[in-house]
DNA sequence: TAGATTGTTAATCGATTAACAATC
DNA sequence: TAGATTGTTAATCGATTAACAATC
């Protein structure tokens, strides 16, 4: 019996966590896993984990649970990763390098094409095999790699002209690391790394808590 | 009529991104803004700013809208946002560092009081002002300065270890760049910054989109 | 006063959980 | 076979939105 409703978006979020997971479960030389099991190591109710995958198809086996290797091959090309993603990262300041250098990055099918900033001191440089370049060359970069994923980190002010540009080359998803909220057409994806919103929201709970 | 439920998380985790919108238009010398603006400019509906905001009193004016400083003050309290929060950060390499370095940080009642790594040839050094120590000095830090907010930004197989050690030394609250959920009591805070688990929530979609 | 916008209630929408027949 | 665990449905829970009286 399939279903084949349209996944909901918060779904979609956990199936990387899923992906992970099962990941080192096969690093661990695991074989075999129930919803229980994998439910417990990520904090999320086996219930959802076997109505999430549900949205997908049906990959585990009454009695038993799911074959590690095998479920993770059906996320992964569910997720689109079984082919590797050109990125394109404008603003190499201390945080875009430090994500241009982060191994988890291209080991998980994400491979960085273009580095682009504003710092005529930076541009010609490389970090991690790829040259820094001016913001002039973004358009045909993105068209000659078919990149269609990009990460801002920007300052805040120069967020929103670079999205435009972005998108204006093509770009159909941006990971944003500047503290503001883009505006873009319908048809692109926008997420948010924003450390210092979801710092702020803990503070709400340390301020009411007792303190020790 | 005063509505004191225990507000959502999920109204919580808002509270920042209304503040941070507040501070945009007080900068911008922007005095008054009505819910509808404010949602706008933040991609949120006027009537979810109004609810979110209800549950901790009222703030605006029929007919005329929000005082923009007022409301920002109030939104600043509420999230404990008028006293500065020290915090301790493990794991000082390239993304460490430039998290130590980001001015948004301080500059947001977020004042770094602790650098903690294994490495002995960062040990001594100084970033921002704030001297790497060796772990073994995590608990002495936390106790003195009163740490209950912390950050790891260690590779995925430290995480748990070091989580455990800090919330020995009595933090209540996690930011976690590692990709690995940690088992943590229930009385304290973990969030997480994933851009990979991001980025491959994405991959979904634009590997289901038309290529253009 | 007339127009605008709040704060709140009720209606709607959507996501999570519980429960269980199917079956390995 | 007996025990375990899936996939799915229905029940529950919670969050968002619509609507409007109150009122600036």
């Amino acid at each position: 019996m399939e279903r084949l409703d349209d996944p909901p978006d918060v779904v979609i979020r956990r199936l990387p966590l899923y992906a992970r997971s099962l990941r080192y479960l096969l690093d661990e030389g695991v074989h075999s896993v129930s919803s229980q099991e994998l439910g417990e190591r990520i904090n999320v109710t086996a219930a959802q984990i076997r109505k999430d995958l549900s949205y997908f198809g049906e990959f585990g086996k009454q009695g038993i649970g799911y074959d590690v290797e095998k479920l993770l091959n059906h996320i992964e090309r569910i997720l689109g990763l079984t082919q590797s993603w050109p990125v394109v990262l404008v603003g190499v300041g201390h945080l875009g390098q430090a994500i241009a250098r982060y191994d988890g990055f291209h080991s998980q099918g994400l491979r960085i094409v273009g580095l682009f900033d504003t710092d005529p001191a930076k541009i010609g440089q490389e970090v991690s095999g790829v040259q820094i370049s001016d913001y002039a060359e973004m358009p045909r970069v993105i068209r000659e790699t078919g990149t269609r994923l990009a990460i801002i980190s920007v300052p805040a002010a120069d967020a929103q002209p670079v999205a435009d540009m972005l998108i204006d080359a093509g770009v159909r998803a941006i990971l944003c690391y500047a503290p503001i909220i883009l505006q873009t057409p319908d048809h692109v994806w926008v997420r948010y790394i924003d450390p210092v919103a979801v710092l702020h929201s803990m503070t709400y709970y340390l301020a009411r808590e007792h303190v020790v």
